[in-house]
DNA sequence: GGTTGTCGAGAGCGGTGCTCTCGTTCGCGA
DNA sequence: TCGCGAACGAGAGCACCGCTCTCGACAACC
């Protein structure tokens, strides 16, 4: 959101200008239509016609709707990102710290159903996900990988065995930030687990496969929250 | 599977036969085209037309789309019902029980990719989960109740602060076999978070969440079962 | 044997994503 | 300043979708 302009080189022209306004028209209208129907039934000419031009005129702006649904994913990533970050209490006990996220991220996807549908379900039939969305996928992961990072550099986490088991990457060390005596794979593993388990469980309350089996989905979240915190080996449980 | 027909008044006429038989056509040539275009492409034209009759001729036998998507769940869910069923053995340890099922249920998902996520990706956009689909989507849920219930009852989990934190329903306690000492509110919510993290995990390598995160998927699932396991209570852990 | 209900086929409705063509307009270079 | 090319929006059209209706044919029952 740079004021630019004045720049010669890289003048803004009107026409551009026209094109980067109706290019977000077209994004909030998708948006709208997204919250309000979801990614399966998000029609092309549907925000064409909110917007009051013709449908084929949208293809001058994303060349099929997978391209605007692969825009709208990155957005939802960042949003849902964003509100991880925002949750994120760096000095805080590391416990509370992952629990708060884990809770934030839940609330996320309370708040945009859709959004998050489209982001964790089904994937779209004959898409896949181009690589510039992965560093917005990352996020909420990076967020829960600090948190275990600063607890290991705190000493919060028992040094464990040192295990080289081979089942996770370097980015998934980088993630964490860098190695550690406390950081080997078995724990890594975990972290791993914890990072799916999160929306296993969210995806579980969101779509309704728990049924009537959970009675306070409020509390549950809560608790489900501390016993990943615990999976991971955070220091001050109920179980310590 | 009865083979009736001597029965009078119970007669299966030609007509009756016919049509069970194209019934089953119809659902066969369903599962053929949603293993391989997905649910969200599974057109109901397209499975006419691979039988060669009118598209209108099998409303005949499913009022709509979504009634023969119900069907496939209903279906699908019993599929990894029995499979669940079928890989656990009752008399061994419960923990390697725990994981062998875990495992059985992500091969399952392996298998039928498709399935699976027509089961636990994102909902049918109109599309309401009949009631008739709980039973079906609970066997796998059943099995692993079983499972820690008959731990408890073995007197492998270690007896509980006996919380009564109301977050579960009576049909939790149910599927466990009852009340036990060992099977307080909070060990059956972590059982709970523990179901839905089986899904988490598999719904991320299946849909691709992982990223490279992972690098050897088949130890990456035989940790993730053992770590739900211990997160369960299960004895015989690397960390007991 | 006649009646009644089921069956399959066909036409048709409104919707979709997407492509092509057409006349217009804007921006840049000569 | 002018002209050219690129971008633009609109419209028609293609193939497909779910679904409804009608109509002739046939089987099942009274």
């Amino acid at each position: 959101m740079l004021s630019a302009g004045r720049v010669g080189s890289v003048t803004t022209t009107a026409r551009d200008r026209a094109r980067a306004a109706l290019t977000d028209e077209i994004l909030t209208a998708a948006r709208v239509q997204l919250a309000d129907v979801g990614a399966a039934a998000l029609s092309l000419r549907a925000v064409a016609r909110e917007l009051g031009m013709a449908s084929s005129a949208v293809y001058r702006y994303f060349p099929s709707r997978d391209d605007l649904l692969t825009r709208l994913i990155v957005d939802s990533y960042d949003d849902a990102g964003a509100a991880a970050e925002a949750a994120d209490v760096p000095g805080s006990p590391t416990r509370s710290r992952w629990v708060v996220v884990c809770l934030a991220v839940r609330g996320w996807a309370l708040a945009h159903p859709h959004e998050y549908a489209l982001l964790y379900g089904s994937p779209v039939p004959g898409y896949v996900a181009p690589t510039d969305t992965v560093p917005a996928a990352a996020r909420v992961g990076v967020v829960l990988g600090r948190i275990l990072g600063d607890a290991a550099r705190a000493g919060q986490l028992p040094v464990s065995a040192g295990r080289t088991t081979g089942t996770v990457s370097a980015e998934v060390h980088a993630a964490v930030g860098g190695v550690h005596p406390a950081l080997d794979d078995d724990v890594l593993t975990r972290a791993l687990l914890a990072w799916s388990a999160l929306y296993g469980a969210i995806s579980f309350e969101l779509f309704g496969h728990f049924g009537d089996s959970v009675t306070d989905v409020d509390s549950f979240a809560a608790d489900a929250a501390d016993a990943l915190a615990t999976l991971v080996g955070l220091p001050g449980g109920a179980g310590t």
